[in-house]
Parts: structure tokens; C-alpha cells; sequence
DNA sequence: CTTGATCTACGAAAATAATCGTACAAATAT
DNA sequence: ATATTTGTACGATTATTTTCGTAGATCAAG
């Protein structure tokens, strides 16, 4: 099935594709204001790693107009599950639980949070019944 | 105070924090015999890390005999902290939530972890009282 | 057309991280 | 006391990631 172990996105890509994932498919230059915002970024730079990126086919591009189109093929939730579980067994031992712990007590979750959080619990209990 | 926004470990760093923070201070010996027990490391190459990681200030090193001791410097939950809102930020848009979320999503925790968790929560929920 | 503005293509440099070989020093065994 | 074993020191190499300069293509005016 998913042939993904591929690719993990490095950081910088990542930056990437999370502007993608937010906005949708865009072009270079909308990639490039947008990063702008937090930190200077050369204009080549980041059509530099949308080129690594779409051969590594981690985007899509659309050439049909002089702007590049730029698509995700990544899926959002899938990818950063596998930088999750990267991340779990790098820091916390593969212990997602650890991870949770360390989260919710670094963190200190609002009313809102907690009740979302219950709710993901009960959706679970439910389901292993 | 702790001076220590410094010095996030690298990855190949943060694998000899892991066993000296489980195992207590050690020989270089030592910490390449565990790291040979997942894949080859070179002896020369988990010494020359180490030496990096003690003139950085990570580890301490005590040269009284001839096999040095190291003691690493950083306390793990404070470290492990860090990282972890590093990880957040620039995975999850510093959702910390967001990360708990996928994390129990893609994890399927337990009855006893979810009793963890929501022990942990009612601790919270109480002290916020 | 020709010019200026916009973009892409691409090689290559700079920065960072990881790996290792070789030379020596210290301890130990013969 | 000498050879062998066991360590450390440290420069150098390789790999990976990030950054950018320059050349050339395309398009939209004038």
C-alpha cells in the first residue's frame, strides 16, 4: 500500500509544505512572502527546494502557465504522524504516553483543551468496545 | 538560573544523552557498546562526539583514570522539553494540542495508559480549582 | 519589434552534521 | 623492559542541508 517510508521532509521543506497544506496549491512566489513574514528568505531559495521537492515528488507542478503551480502530494495527517513517530522514538523512547505526559504538563491545557481531550478519550473507549 | 537555551543536541547527540541519562555517567566504551547494539557506530567516531559534546559544555568529563567518565549536564526532562517545543512549533504550529490529538490518534493507547491519562488530567483539572 | 519585468533552470558555495583514520600515550602482561 | 592491548587526541573527509548568484526564457507593454 503506501509506499511512504520515502520521504520525510527535512525542515526546511516542511516549512514548505505547511504553507501548502494551509493555503492550498500556490505558486513560488506566494511560498516566498509567506516565509518572508517570519524570516528573510531568498526568492531562489525557496524555488531552489520546490524543485528538489517536486523531483523528489513530494509536490506536484503544474507548468501550464509561466507561474509553476505548485501541489502537495504529501497527505498532511500521514506525514506528520511519521514525524511524530520519529520524533517519539528519538526523544521519548517510542513511548507515545511519555510524550503525552511531558505535553500536557509542559503545557498547561485551557478548559477547552481538556474537554477536547476527554472527548478524544470517550471517541476511543467507545470504539474498543 | 539555567543558562541553557544553548545547546539543543543534535540528533547523534541526543542518542548518547539517552543512554548516559538512562544508564548514569559512563565510558565512551560503554555508550558505543549500547549504540553498536541498534547499528554500527565506529568507536572513534562515538569518542570524537562526545569530546564535541563536553567542550560544548553538554557533558562532564572526569579524567582522573584513564578511561574518562562522562556525566552529562543537562537534566533530561528540561532538555527533552525543549525539543519537544521545537518539535511542536514546526510541526504542529505550536499546538500543543494538535500534537496530543494526532499522537492518541495514531497510537491507540491502552486502558491502563488512558487511566494515565486521564489521571493526569483530573491532577490538572483539580489545580486549576 | 524591443525593453523591462517576472520567472525558472541550474551549478556551486556555505553551513552543519556525522564519520573515521592515524598518531600517540598509558597500562598491562610477558 | 619490551610488546601488546586499550584508550584518547585531533585533523580530515564525507554526507547532508541550506542558500544563493547568474543565465536565459517568457510575457506584457510601449
Amino acid at each position: 500500500m503506501s509506499e511512504n517510508k520515502k520521504y520525510q521532509p527535512t525542515e526546511s521543506e516542511l516549512e514548505i509544505l505547511q504553507i501548502l497544506w494551509h493555503y492550498g496549491p500556490s505558486t513560488v512566489k506566494f511560498i516566498n512572502e509567506k516565509q518572508n513574514e517570519d524570516k528573510e528568505v531568498g526568492y531562489t531559495t525557496t524555488l531552489k527546494f520546490m524543485q528538489i521537492m517536486a523531483e523528489k515528488g513530494m509536490l506536484d507542478v503544474n507548468k501550464e502557465s509561466k507561474q509553476h503551480i505548485y501541489t502537495p502530494t504529501l497527505d498532511e495527517d500521514v506525514t506528520k504522524g511519521k514525524l511524530l513517530d520519529g520524533f517519539v522514538k528519538r526523544t521519548f523512547s517510542g513511548s507515545a504516553m511519555k510524550l503525552v505526559m511531558q505535553a500536557l504538563g509542559n503545557h498547561k491545557p485551557s478548559k477547552e483543551e481538556l474537554q477536547e481531550i476527554k472527548n478524544l478519550i470517550q471517541n476511543i473507549e467507545n470504539k474498543s468496545e
